[in-house]
RNA sequence: GGCGGAGUAGCUCAGUUGGUUAGAGCAGCGGAAUCAUAAUCCGCGUGUCGGGGGUUCAAGUCCCUCCUCCGCUACCA
């Protein structure tokens, strides 16, 4: 038995957010936590909202709410939604904790300490109108180069030009439109990464089993145009983290914050802490090499777009503190999930969002095709066609119908018990074999987090059953041989006990209607032979209701319509 | 522009260090069965492996070049 860490990139606190988030982090993130809770291993599972930054700021300006206030009720949400999905987090936490606040600053302090910070005056573009320094793309005007009179402060979205703000014509605040601005001068913190190139990139070569996706992006930073940069982790703004050192104030950053990226990551180990202050555990053990947690195994999910801060910036957070942290053992990272043709866009609301989801269909039904078209080796694409072909198929017709016929054969022949009569020959034989085999590859892949073979491989195990009730057709051997035919069910209704066992990691709802109907535990099943055995003869059993419905055509071509625009 | 990923059967995708007739699921066609959500099972694949060139006894798999799509490009998170 091991000790596994798991967190997932934690979801921005600013509104609902999309399949394509869901399966690039947190989705994948509970399979594993579920496997190896199954498998007997100590699973510490954590995620967490990320909810500084101006978008929150933005986001709850817009609602009419304050800030904190607006960041509790989307925390809520979110929560509620992750709740609808089964993530089956420890702790569902917040950047905002108390805990984070501390953590935060006892690092920049330790950074600072260690040499690690320095301060750095700029000049930023100041909207006197908004009473706040602009970001980059807060900023709008006319691009030198093209003309285009809606170009951002960081790139001209109509000619792809890189901008200065300060490059812009008659530039504008893209939050209130003034074009009262004026450049300001203000003292910022930057964290040193330069300094600690040589020792990121050791590290970085030393994971070798790493995802080509996640070193390749790292190595990217650490080598474009004069090497890894270093990185301001203040802002001025009023929500966030109040910049100290430690529990000390730090002069001269009077009234600003730490910037979201270097506040977000540090809230896996401050969720650890809201964790165990909750429930008297001990957070340690997970977090601290010193303190029980150098046998832990560290796994990080996320989406490519979030791989250079978890593979430098808080490596380096963690490293420069000259404390002993755990660091990350393993990053699987994903590619992106697009959406009938084109992207998911929160802007646009194109694209299924969360709680569009649930409301149409139950999680198991979108936790199976998400994980099953996991994009993993490149972006994929999810059609309504193929949503709607992968559940009839995979589960309705495959898994769901093999527990319909087995179940109500039995209630019409034998009485809703398991039938004790017969005994098993060759055709069992052959099938525990094969589930064997298989079973064994599913595990493989599993413990590899290969997303895709896995649920193939499930999907297999699933198949062999419905091949064995074709071939040893008890229906036909009812007439003749009921004792055989009492020998195939029993073996059968262990069938179903065995894949609400096996396909919980996917599918948790339906797994527990499987086990609960068959009076099962849903422990994961030793080999094959004994997991065909585990039914008691005689006992009881239900016939539970079908699993899974089918998506019509018509719901098919309804959704198809009502998710193409805009949302809201 | 730079960096990275991808381009394989109608669709979604697999294809270890180059090696026998390039695979799976879905869809399609034919058949079996009728316990079941008309659900299952069996059989059927002549694909310029994006184009071109090269290395090799042998390339989807290595090298060069071109084309197309996508992502990232660092104070949005």
């Amino acid at each position: 038995m091991a000790r596994i860490l798991i967190t997932s990139a934690i979801p921005y606190i600013n509104g609902i957010k999309h399949l394509g988030n869901l399966v690039g982090s947190q989705l994948p993130a509970d399979l594993h936590a579920r496997y190896m809770r199954a498998r007997g291993h100590e699973v510490l599972f954590l995620c967490a909202t990320d909810e500084h930054g101006t978008p929150a700021e933005l986001a709850a300006k817009k609602a009419g709410k304050p800030v904190a206030e607006y960041c509790a009720e989307m925390w809520a949400v979110q929560k509620e939604l992750s709740d609808g999905f089964r993530l089956s987090f420890d702790k569902f936490g917040r950047s905002s904790s108390p805990q984070n606040h501390r953590l935060t600053q006892h690092f920049a302090g330790r950074l600072e300490a260690a040499g690690l910070i320095e301060e750095i005056s700029e000049r930023q573009v100041y909207s006197k109108a908004d009473n706040r320094f602009l970001p980059d793309r807060y900023i709008e005007g006319t691009c030198p180069n093209c003309g285009y009179d809606r170009a951002r402060g960081d790139q001209c979205e109509n000619c792809t030009k890189q901008l200065d703000p300060t490059d812009l014509i008659e530039p504008r605040s893209a939050i209130s439109g003034s074009t009262d601005l004026e450049v300001r001068e203000t003292k910022h913190l930057y964290l040193r990464q330069s300094q600690m190139r040589d020792e990121l990139r050791a590290w970085i070569d030393s994971k070798t089993d790493w995802p080509v996706l996640t070193t390749s992006i790292a190595r990217k930073w650490l080598d474009d145009g004069d090497g890894l940069r270093d990185r301001g982790i203040t802002r001025d703004l009023d929500w966030g983290i109040p910049v100290r050192k430690g529990e000390a104030d730090w002069p001269g950053m009077e009234g600003k914050v730490f910037y979201v990226w270097f506040d977000a990551p540090i809230e896996y180990i401050a969720c650890a802490r809201e964790w165990a202050d909750e429930t008297g555990q001990d957070w340690e053990r997970w977090w601290r090499t010193d303190k029980g947690a150098d046998d832990v195994r560290y796994v990080q999910f996320m989406g490519k777009d979030n791989v250079p801060f978890h593979t430098l910036s808080f490596p380096a957070t963690i490293m420069g503190s000259g404390e002993p942290w755990k660091l990350v053992d393993y990053i699987k990272s994903f590619n992106y999930l697009n959406y009938d043709g084109g992207q998911f866009s929160t802007s646009q609301g194109r694209g299924v969002f969360m709680d569009q989801a649930l409301s149409i269909l139950p999680a198991d039904y979108w936790r199976w095709w998400l994980l099953s078209h996991a994009p993993e080796n490149s972006d994929s694409e999810f059609t309504w066609e193929n949503f709607q072909a992968s559940v009839n198929k995979d589960l309705a017709d495959v898994l769901g119908n093999l527990v319909s016929r087995v179940t109500k054969f039995c209630r019409s022949k034998f009485g809703e018990t398991v039938p004790p009569e017969g005994s098993y020959g060759p055709a069992e034989e052959e099938l525990i074999a094969e589930l064997d085999r298989r079973l064994r590859a599913y595990e493989g892949y599993m413990d590899a987090l290969e997303l895709r073979k896995a649920s193939a491989e499930l999907r297999a195990l699933w198949v062999a059953g419905n091949e064995y009730l074709q071939s040893t057709a008890p229906w036909a051997a009812f007439k003749e041989d009921p004792q055989r035919a009492a020998a195939i069910i029993r073996l059968s209704l262990n069938l179903i006990a065995f894949y609400g066992a096996i396909s919980a990691p996917f599918i948790p709802d339906a797994a527990a209607a499987m086990s609960r109907a068959m009076g099962a535990d849903g422990a994961w099943p030793r080999d094959a032979r004994t997991a065909l055995g585990m039914l008691e003869p005689g006992a009881a059993f239900e016939v539970p209701e079908n699993l899974f419905r089918k998506i019509t055509d018509e719901e098919r071509d309804t959704w198809q319509e009502t998710f193409s625009g805009r949302r809201d």
